[in-house]
DNA sequence: CATGAATGAGACTTCATTCAT
DNA sequence: GATGAATGAAGTCTCATTCAT
């Protein structure tokens, strides 16, 4: 029928993949579409095959890197452990992407700059909510399972879409304010505190939930 | 002899002032000098008879930011309460300053992406440490006086500044969150079971510290 | 796959041609980008698909100056007359240059201030030095034959490269003093003293060499 | 009558004095007025209290250093020696200017760009000609004096100013050929060169003046 | 007299986008 | 489909000059 679709797809990603690259190491609006171009091998021109305009070239870039970190970060859990390491292991993984490429903070803070700040981005706002869906599900997974196991609090079930939301956000957060001022903080003992408060409000079984105090 | 007398600082904190405005609308680097001159109701070329650059004025805007936000939160925390009740107070004031003005931030992943991105921002790290400064010190003092006072357990003094990290972190990461997928979740009710989460720790005498689960 | 030909180097070509013409009116720094691109027949920003700078467009410019040069007067020395005559014949094809054209004077002098003034352009030092490489060499070659011929004096070989660059040293001084304070003094009768005095010491084949005076 | 003119004229020479030793080290066109106040210690406004523009200003700071060169050199002719060393003792001490300090060339490369381009310096060619009036008539006095002396043949006095005109032209082109390829030969041992052959030829009491070869 | 704040034109340069080939 | 030459708007920054004080 339209033939070549593959084709067309795959150089997109091609292109997307590029941009990715350049985008994290000096942000969208720095990246020329000349240096895209080139460093797809491909020309300037025809960079336009393929995409409206920069930004519907941004936006792909985006989709297709929280793609990757979504797979990335989902394969790393080993659910043969028991939950506390278990989640333990996914946020040490998680992080591990943090410090092992930078790339990702830059794009994150980009990306962040982008919706934060271009009211065209607000669109797709579907999108941003995306990006950390899946992320979200693996924490609540693991806190269900938890509390399944008689390990978690029973409380934890209720909780768990807002312990997941603001693990997540901690996490970007520590992230930014790591690369910010680059190190006058241990990153993975900081985000060890996080998960020993939170592990210790889990497993403490003894008290009511929700008190407020 | 002595010419039109203007108030130098003055001037460059009005220029400064007109000009993070539209930082916060638009970022950085989307935002011109001809905007900010037309803004700041003075002339292209008279912007840099206060300002070398324009690097220089966002460098300045952005210290003048911090500090605006230093007065606006510190001069928020009621001394008279008891710790925990102050704490939730002073996050409370600054979860505030996002809910009711979009763009603090706007700025905040300005500057983020500039610090993050930007190599030559690197020089100015002391500036990004000292941005958190006196904030991380208004959380660290309430903790403190917590243990003085008996109600929180003795080992958060150690671990007092790994927390107050921790929490302005968390802040930044979850007013990201908030605003990059407006909504979908309430953005006070995430930062109170943060809090709760911490100050269940903190007020539980009962357990010894550092142990790892 | 082949878009709209052009070749390359005709049209850098081009455009220096026309930059060289307006370089020749103004001098370098007073000759804008704009202006050239008008009269090159182009637009602004397309001026720097061939250049990288308004420097390397000068260098350029005057490298191609350079080589005019050469092959306008290179080309002008009939080789059967007798070397005094020879010399005389090639001096006044130089000089016939300067009044014919007035530019060339013009960029002569700006060239000197460039150089002379501007320390980037003192990585290109190379370029002065050929500049004059191979009038110097039409020079010397027609004292070696002088003196093969038994016309000019033997003393006349090792002195040869000192006499050649006297010779365009005064050739552009002249030639400045002449359009400095247009005509006060007849060009071309100057220039003649100046081969008389020459060619007479040249000839003179009794005395004895480097004895000073 | 009119108070304190002594006083106008000698701040007028006090900035272009000021205004001298910028555009030696960067040309006119690249030494703003900015620069001029600050290097005279007066504010931008007031130098257009004593010149009605920057071209004004550079006419008066030219006209300047043309007085203070025919100075320099004039006083330097110790007159006991006989013709040829006095001629040889006046360009040595013209070419120990220009080498002692560079700023000489510069501002000559300078002033000739000035009026062989800008045609409202036409207007005062005059001043151009009376720049070299001096040097001249200094030189002619020595070839004078040579020839009553009996030292330079007769058909000297009749060459006279054309071998001035030509020795002050050579010394300026050797000097811009000089700086211009720093040093790929020896300035004064060019010079000495260029006096061995003038003074031979004028020394030579034995030919007939005028022949053509 | 003197100041220096203010201006506005214009400098160089970059870049997303278009289009003839 | 692919190219890359061409554009023109917009960006940052400089500077001679004016003018209220």
């Amino acid at each position: 029928m339209s033939p070549r679709v593959v084709d067309r797809d795959q150089r997109k990603r091609e292109i997307a993949l590029a941009a990715l690259e350049l985008f994290a190491q000096n942000g969208f609006e720095a990246t020329s579409i000349s240096e895209i171009a080139q460093a797809a091998g491909i020309s300037k021109g025809s960079i336009y095959l393929y995409f409206n305009s920069k930004e519907d070239l941004i936006f792909h870039a985006v989709a297709m890197w929280v793609d990757q970190m979504m797979e990335q970060t989902g394969s790393e859990a080993p659910s043969d452990l028991p939950p506390p390491q278990r989640l333990r292991s996914l946020v040490h993984a998680m992080v591990e992407i943090f410090v092992s490429d930078e790339r990702s903070v830059r794009i994150a803070a980009a990306i962040f700059q982008l919706f934060v700040t271009n009211p065209r981005m607000l669109e797709h706002r579907d999108l941003a909510r995306e990006l950390f869906q899946d992320a979200r599900k693996a924490i609540i997974d693991i806190l269900l399972d938890g509390v399944a196991q008689g390990i978690f609090r029973p409380g934890t079930a209720q909780e768990a879409e807002g312990i997941a939301i603001n693990l997540l956000a901690y996490l970007d957060g520590i992230g930014l304010h790591y690369y910010m001022s680059r190190s006058y903080f241990d990153l993975m003992d900081q985000v060890d505190l996080y998960l020993d408060h939170l592990l210790r409000n889990l497993t403490d079984l003894s008290r009511r939930p929700g008190a407020q105090i």
